[in-house]
DNA sequence: CGCGCCTTTGAAGGAGCTCAATTTAGGTGG
DNA sequence: CCACCTAAATTGAGCTCCTTCAAAGGCGCG
């Protein structure tokens, strides 16, 4: 459970011996690209990049967009890949009967569109789910740099295997557990992405709607909204709306592992 | 129906505008390491690697593996890649109540292990589901070659992009699909690269037991078990124990998209 | 202020899980 | 070569969790 917990909080760094645990629904998080200071390229890299200096590095434009804006369409082709700089967004595939399969949330600082450079077509189409701003990175580029210097590789390979990763918690999340842990999984991951990023990891905003959320989870919407109502009548969860609060995130974390709430 | 069909049967090049269909459970396939011969390392790459021409390029050394045999464990410090070169595998996690998830099967030409570039351990655990070799390719040399070659470095991220793409399918495949959906278009997936191998895609044997298949497909080995029972008796794929024969591709195919079996 | 979208909550039905018993296959040793 | 033994697969029955359908309440935006 501990090692759920430091997994499902720790994007990055942690070590599991056990990955059962290691549900993290949050996309490759980089903590740059959230001031729009870094745009020179450098000729000369340290030796030890952050993930901070990869980025600023990269970013040659930033974009605004504004509320469900498309930033990439599925079948166009795969170009770019943007960091979320502000504001936050989904990605999402259309399956043929014309429902969306939500992919993925992203918040600042995050990488998005990794899934494009295979066919060399994107293959989810990404929105924003509130104004805000993008940096638009050109692959092509990427790739240049990449090979110049080994250290940028290595950054770059360790952000496409943590979407790997990301995706394998989600895996996890879909296969084997219950609607309450996967919403009280979803919460924590998410909650620590905020606070990552500077802000509440308490108390905070869902910029996505119930349906969006279990679209995400593979759950019915009125699903999520029951479970959502349901932590929140055991305390371990204030919802009013969009807003979330976490008084225990322990108590909350809690609630995975158990077969039945 | 048809760009789902042509998503599920053609891993690499299949460029769909829709990808709500494109549940490719298929790891990265690599068409390569699969005779022994190609172990020297080039020294002036063509201009244009082939999949082939990659991974010959890259492996080092080859490892005999027994059924059951672990190549490497979640946890363990992460130092290499594989490549199935003959018989099949699985990678899984175990979630802390000790089930195991299943994450992903691999059989001729798929690379493995990826997951653990990020945190520099693997994240999974890859057993050999029959006897069989693997090549063994070390990470940091990869990258070395990386970095010389922009061509060889843009495969080798082509090749993570595709497990990002394959975990997306699957994504999909859990989140919204029934269970004789997931099956089928597991069925087709498999045969699919079956036949890339130079096997037969209408006749197979399943490499993995119905309890593995469930975990991979988040459903439980019985209905696993009854699925592939009803499919056999409606006549749209022919079951005795592992041996699976596909008459028609395209009927079994059509039950993918039904609401309803 | 009203309209639309999101959310909440209820009730009924169903898809798939769990538990359990039986059958089959494969491997091992006599 | 056969009998045994274990693991895998099949099949059935009841139950549970979640979905679907439905209706009402709330928030934001034009």
């Amino acid at each position: 459970m501990d090692a759920r917990a430091r997994e499902l909080l720790g994007p990055p760094a942690a070590v599991a011996q056990r990955i059962g645990s290691s549900v993290s629904p949050g996309p490759s998080h980089l903590a740059a690209c959230l001031d729009g200071g870094a745009r020179q390229t450098y000729r000369e890299f340290p030796m030890h990049l952050t993930e901070t200096e990869f980025i600023g590095a990269l970013v040659q434009s930033k974009r605004r967009v504004r509320r469900t804006e498309v930033l990439c369409e599925a079948g166009d082709p795969f170009s770019h890949v943007y960091v979320a700089s502000s504001g936050s967004f989904k990605s999402f595939v259309l399956t043929e009967d014309g429902r969306q399969q939500v992919t993925g949330f992203y918040i600042g600082g995050e990488l998005m569109a990794l899934d494009g450079i295979e066919s060399e077509h994107h293959r989810v189409t990404i929105t924003a789910l509130e104004d805000g701003e993008v940096c638009v990175i050109s692959f092509a580029h990427l790739e240049e740099m990449s090979s110049k210097t080994p250290h940028f590789q290595h950054q770059f390979h360790k952000l496409m295997s943590r979407e790997i990763v990301r995706e394998q918690g989600l895996m996890i999340l879909l296969g084997v557990m219950r609607a309450h842990e996967r919403v009280a999984t979803f919460l924590l991951n998410l909650a620590e992405r905020f606070r990552a990023r500077g802000y509440s990891g308490t108390q905070f905003n869902l910029c996505m709607t119930r349906g969006e959320i279990g679209s995400y989870l593979g759950l019915s919407l009125e699903t999520v909204s029951r479970v959502l109502s349901h932590l929140n009548d055991q305390a371990l969860i204030s919802v009013k709306q969009r807003c979330i609060a976490i008084p225990d995130a322990h108590a909350l974390r809690a609630v995975i592992g158990q077969r039945a709430l």
